[in-house]
DNA sequence: CAGTTAAATATTTTT
DNA sequence: TATTTAACTG
């Protein structure tokens, strides 16, 4: 007898879903059910192998996934998942931070650093340090510190022997005492005290050593070394003694796209070295795209070398041919799309359906501009969220000043937001002195103020900022939380700041603020948390970890824009693939280092792999980047892609089109006037031809009569003609 | 201290 | 080109 557990299944699921007592690798394709199989697992472990709840460890990348899991589990199961600990990395690794801050070193109220907190730090270190902030970016000290952590160094494992890499050791070294000082820990330490604590305390990892059982990873190939290293002290897995823990791995070598970022794919082969008798299973029927799209997919993430193996097939149907659209510049790319979903729309589709995918964010504005014109409503991932705005973080800056004062970061955010007289002058003093005397710049505040060192005004100003938040803890310490922010955005003199301000900008930023007091008044604890835990910590780490879900107007009908990156995981019945250009995707700087085209093709089949029923490529000739035309010939993973699979689109400019549409005006600046000297005709210029009819001036070649020109005719498609024999006529 | 102007600079992103 | 940030001025 099955177990309805497995009814649903395909065998190879279902051999990754009832697979017994062993460690698993489970490769699993695009669109091949991956999220499924480990949810199936975790109920099948509890239902059928009589595993508890409390012995299971489930571990993701986003907070979005692990909230999926957790639902699609509790309604398999019919029960609450509680005592089961599914997260992300870090917020796993800060649930252990809490339980055992005395462990690591850490205050009990120590807060998190978020990366743009983390910025304005390293940035303060360098000016602390006398370092010339044009020599020492802090982008890239940053940058510096979190791969060294990412890969479990602290600053005296460092021996860097050139100048450079000294600086930058020093940089950290000064970083990381600022933060210790301040209770400050960013996302990359959480990580890596977690780590340390683990392989440090025997105590601790024994305790979770013996309570996961089972041990789950999705996303594998996104792992790095330190998230790598996390899981084998939990697994147990190569230590003489103890007991092991069971670990699945789930992930796909072929869309591992986060290598830029210090994901390591060698980790899945790593695993099979380090994990005795691992069991592997590869999942590969695709039950989203056509065969036509798989196809194609498949040839173009063949040509990557060193892949673990695996080809996507489906037994459904072929579908349509791969629409390719040469578009002769990004204005006409976008027109075009414009004009495919009016079509789409008009057969009565959804919008929601539709997803314009390009390779970098700077691409989005004019495809935004054409949705606009063609009053397609439409959605774009990735912009500044909740927690991230300026007025919500510090709102937030007060308030975790209340929970503790040594929070250095958000004392320098808002010591003088809104304005109350300490300038620069004042907070400079503050600093040296904290710095001189190796305390926080409360403390050292306070001292000054006591002190009388600082002067009448100076003094005046900066007691009554530390009164204020005394009082502020004082006097709202009792209050519900979502009263209490109330209280503080309007004390502080935030909700006046931001209400002074006149324009668009600042009424949002107001109705942020009421919208933070909202979402505390709504905010449910965890129920994990721990008694030493406050309300108002718990939500300063709920806002930290989760900066925020998407948009509240997510259930309008929208054709959603994103980056090939922020696609992973989803997937949408007519797909774009915009700027397809040598140069932009693949992007340049990946083409000149090596490993990095591979990845790039990777984000090829990641984006094809998005499209259910229809896939349309599209590519402009000449695109405007950064205020200069640039010349691109199409992408190589066109050419990688059978050429059977593809169906080329001609030119033709949609009817819906005005002539004074914005892209023809496009073509009267610089290569267009040059194009015009050599041979008497502008790019984008409309042409007749005795044999091809009428056509677009795309390019040009040469110089004088014998210079060539290429013309996407309409119905004949795209042309190089030596302008002296083609007896070409202007329309 | 606030407002203005000049200059630098711009894949990909989550936590 | 457009946006952000540092330096400058009233």
């Amino acid at each position: 007898m099955q177990h309805p557990l497995l009814a649903e299944l395909n065998d190879k699921q279902c051999e990754a879903v009832a697979a017994h007592e062993r460690h698993m690798l489970v490769l699993a394709g695009a669109g091949s059910g991956k999220t499924r199989v480990l949810v199936h697992r975790i109920a099948y472990l509890m239902q059928e192998q009589q595993v508890s709840p409390y012995s299971i460890l489930a571990v993701t990348f986003t907070n979005k996934a692990a909230a999926e899991m957790r639902g699609r589990i509790e309604s398999l199961i019919g029960s609450s998942t509680r005592a089961m600990w599914i997260g992300t990395f870090h917020g796993l690794a800060h649930r252990l931070l809490r339980a055992h801050y005395m462990d690591v070193g850490l205050p009990q109220n120590f807060q998190i650093l978020d990366s743009d907190d983390q910025q304005r730090l390293v940035k303060r270190t360098i000016r602390s340090l006398n370092l010339d902030e044009k020599r020492w970016p802090p982008k890239q000290a940053q940058w510096f510190i979190n791969a060294k952590k990412d890969e479990g160094l602290r600053p005296h494992h460092l021996d860097g022997y050139d100048f450079n890499e000294r600086t930058l050791k020093e940089i950290y070294d000064a970083y990381q005492v600022a933060c210790d000082r301040a209770g400050l820990v960013d996302f990359a330490e959480l990580l890596l005290r977690a780590h340390e604590l683990l392989r440090d305390n025997a105590i601790v990892r024994e305790h979770y050593q013996r309570r996961f059982r089972h041990i789950l990873v999705d996303e594998f190939q996104d792992t790095n070394s330190i998230q790598y290293a996390w899981i084998k002290l939990f697994s147990g897995v190569g230590e003489s003694q103890g007991a092991t823990g069971f670990v699945t791995i789930v992930g796909d070598d072929d869309q591992s796209i986060y290598g830029w970022r210090g994901a390591k794919v060698e980790n899945i082969q790593q695993f099979m070295r380090d994990y005795p008798d691992v069991l592997t299973i590869r999942l590969e029927q695709n039950y989203r795209s056509t065969s036509t799209i798989l196809r194609a997919a498949n040839n173009v993430i063949g040509n990557n070398q060193g892949r673990l193996g695996k080809e996507l097939w489906t037994d459904g149907s072929a579908g349509e041919p791969i629409d390719v659209y040469a578009a002769f510049n990004e204005m006409d790319e976008a027109r075009y799309i414009a004009g495919r979903i009016e079509q789409w729309r008009e057969h009565g589709n959804a919008l929601t359906d539709v997803a314009l995918l390009y390779r970098s964010n700077a691409q989005s504005r004019v495809l935004e501009e054409a949705m606009l014109h063609a009053r397609i409503p439409y959605r774009i991932y990735g912009g500044l969220r909740f927690f991230d705005r300026q007025e919500v973080k510090d709102a937030l800056a007060y308030l975790r000043l209340i929970a503790g004062r040594n929070d250095d970061a958000a004392l320098e955010r808002v010591i003088n937001t809104p304005t109350r007289g300490i300038g620069d002058r004042t907070v400079g003093i503050i600093r040296e002195a904290a710095r001189d005397r190796g305390i926080t710049l409360w403390d050292a505040a306070r001292q000054l103020v006591t002190e009388k060192t600082l002067t009448g005004r100076a003094a005046n100003a900066v007691g009554a900022f530390l009164a204020l938040i005394d009082t502020l803890e004082d006097e709202t310490g009792d209050f519900a939380l979502g009263r209490q922010v109330d209280v503080v955005i309007k004390r502080s003199g935030l909700m006046a700041m931001y209400e002074a301000e006149k324009g668009e900008k600042a009424e949002t930023r107001v109705e942020n603020l009421k919208e933070l007091v909202n979402a505390c008044d709504h905010f449910a604890e965890p129920e994990e948390a721990d008694e030493n835990m406050t309300p108002l910590n718990s939500f300063l780490a709920h806002a930290a970890l989760e900066s925020g879900d998407e948009q509240a107007d997510e259930h309008q009908d929208a054709v959603q824009l994103m980056t090939l990156h922020s696609a992973k995981g989803l997937e949408f019945p007519l797909v774009f693939m915009t700027g397809v250009e040598e140069g932009l995707f693949p992007s340049q700087q990946s083409m000149d280092e090596a490993g990095r085209l591979e990845e790039e093709r990777r984000l090829c089949y990641v984006g094809m792999t998005r499209a259910m029923q229809k896939l349309v490529i599209t590519y402009a000739e000449q695109r405007r980047i950064y205020g200069t035309d640039m010349l691109h010939r199409v992408s190589r993973f066109i050419g990688e892609m059978p050429s059977d699979a593809l169906h080329h689109v001609r030119m033709k400019v949609p009817a819906y089109s005005s002539p004074s549409a914005p892209a023809m005006g496009r073509f009267h600046s610089g290569a267009s006037h040059e194009a015009f000297e050599q041979t008497g005709f502008q790019l984008g210029q409309r042409v007749r031809h005795s044999k091809f009819g009428e056509g677009t001036v795309l390019n040009y070649e040469g110089t004088g009569p014998q210079s060539r020109i290429q013309i996407n005719f309409d119905d004949a498609g795209s042309k190089w003609l030596v302008v002296a024999y083609a007896r070409l006529d202007r329309c």
